[in-house]
DNA sequence: TCCAATGCAAGAGCACTGCTCTCGTTTAGA
DNA sequence: TCTAAACGAGAGCAGTGCTCTTGCATTGGA
C-alpha cells in the first residue's frame, strides 16, 4: 500500500497532488479566472513546462478542481443530512438547503466555479457527472423517504408535461409520482438561484437577514415539492 | 441636434459606439473571457493604446457592455409585457419568464455577464443598479396589479423573518404586503436559477423538453407569489 | 549487470494579453 | 493667434498558456 510501483509512481502521485493542492488554494483566494499555471509552478519551484507532465492543459486542471469541488459540496450536503438525523423530511430538506448555502458562502470561488459561467472554451467532461449529481440525488432520497412515510402532497401537471414528466421521473426516480419528481427538479434549480443571487451580489440592497430569507424560501421549497412540516 | 459639439466631440462619440458595437459583437461570439481589448482595437483599425484614450480599462468597457446587456433584458421584458396587454397578472407574469428565458437563450453570453459568476478583481459601479433593477421592477408591477384587481393569496411569515420582510415591503413595495414581497423577491431569483440552470447545462440529460418545463415552473413561480390563474 | 527505453525537469521561445509612457500632431477654446 | 487639451501611433513591460528541444535520472528487460 505504502509502496505499489516504484519511487518514481510515488513521486509522481505527491506531486500531482501537491499541484492540485497548490491550485485550489489558489482558486480559493482569486478565483478561476486569475488561476495561472506559472503561478502554481512557481510556488512549487518548479518550472511552468514541467508541470505539463501532470496535467496535459490548464482545462484538466480546472477540471480536477471541479470535481473536487462537487465532492466537497456533496460530502458537506450529505455530512448534514447524516447529522440532522431521522426529523421530518421536510426539515431534513431545509437542513440540506442550508448547508448548500453555507457551503457556497464558505467556497465563493469554488461555487462560480462549478455552478457560476460555464469558462469559455471549456465543456465538462464525462467524469464531473456522478460528483455534480450529488446533491440532486440526497434531494431525491429525501423526497422519497416523505413518500414512504405519509405520500407527498400531489399537483395537477399541465398536459404538454406529462409524457416529459413521467420521462423523468423513469430515469430519476421511478418509484415517485411525475409531478413529484417535476417540483423536484425545478425546486433543485430554484435553491440554486437562491444561493447565487445572494453570492453574486443581486441581493445587495435587496435583501439584508439572509439567513433568515434563505431559511424561508427554502421551507417554501420544500412545501412545493410536496413536503408537509409537522 | 446633429452637432451638438465641434466634430471632436461628435467623432469621439461615434468612436466609442464603434468600440462598444465591435466589443460586444466578439462579447456575443466568444464570451466575456475571450473578449480582448487588442482585438477589438485590431478590428477597428486602430492601435490598442488608443483605445484607453475612450476607456480607461478593460473593466470599464466590460461595465458598459453590462450596462447594455441589462437594458436589452429590461428592454424585451418590458417589451413582451406590453405585447400581453391585458392579461390576468398570473399570465402576465409567465409571459414575462419566458420573455426572460428566450432573451437568455439568445444571449447566453451576455446573460453569463450578468447573471453568471461575477468576474475576478471587478465591481460593479453604482450605474449598474437601475438597469439591473428593471425585471425586478417590472415584477413587482404585476403583483401590484394584481394586488389592486382582487387581493394576492397571503401566507405566514415565520417571525424571525416579519421585521426584514416589513422592511423589504417599504423599500420596495410599500403598496403590497411584506409575505407578497418576500416571495416576491425569492421567486425572482428561483426564476434565474431555472434559467441559469438550463444555459448552463445543468440540466443535460435531466430535462429534455425544457419550454415546457420551464412554462410550468414559471407558472409555479406565480403561484408562490399569490398570483391565480383563472 | 549492462543498456536501451522511458520519465522527467529545465530552458528557450512563440504568440498572445492588459496596460503605461512617450512623442509628434490635431483640435478647440481663450 | 496662442496654448492647453485631446488624440493616434509606437515601443515596451510584465504577465499568460503552451510547445519544443536538450540533457539527466530512473526504470525494466536482456
Amino acid at each position: 500500500m505504502s509502496t505499489p510501483q516504484g519511487a518514481r509512481a510515488r513521486a509522481r502521485i505527491e506531486v500531482t497532488a501537491a499541484i492540485k493542492g497548490e491550485a485550489r488554494r489558489q482558486l480559493a483566494a482569486e478565483g478561476a479566472a486569475r488561476l495561472s499555471l506559472r503561478a502554481v509552478a512557481r510556488e512549487l519551484g518548479m518550472v511552468s513546462s514541467a508541470l505539463y507532465r501532470y496535467f496535459p492543459s490548464r482545462d484538466d486542471l480546472l477540471t480536477a478542481l471541479i470535481i473536487d469541488a462537487y465532492n466537497s459540496l456533496g460530502e458537506a450536503a450529505e455530512a448534514a443530512d447524516a447529522k440532522a438525523g431521522d426529523i421530518a423530511p421536510a426539515r431534513r430538506w431545509v437542513a440540506v438547503c442550508e448547508e448548500v448555502r453555507r457551503w457556497a458562502l464558505a467556497h465563493p470561488h469554488e461555487y462560480a466555479l462549478i455552478y457560476g459561467s460555464p469558462v469559455p472554451g471549456y465543456s465538462a467532461p464525462e467524469t464531473t457527472i456522478p460528483p455534480a449529481a450529488r446533491v440532486g440525488v440526497l434531494l431525491i432520497g429525501i423526497v422519497r423517504d416523505a413518500y414512504g412515510r405519509h405520500g407527498v402532497a400531489r399537483t395537477r401537471l399541465p398536459g404538454e408535461l406529462e409524457p416529459e414528466a413521467r420521462r423523468m421521473a423513469a430515469e430519476l426516480a421511478p418509484d415517485l409520482p411525475p409531478e413529484a419528481v417535476t417540483a423536484l427538479v425545478a425546486a433543485w434549480a430554484q435553491l440554486y438561484g437562491l444561493v447565487g443571487f445572494e453570492l453574486f451580489g443581486q441581493f445587495n440592497n435587496v435583501v439584508e437577514e439572509r439567513e433568515a430569507f434563505f431559511r424561508h424560501a427554502a421551507a417554501q421549497l420544500a412545501h412545493g415539492v410536496g413536503l408537509v412540516f409537522p
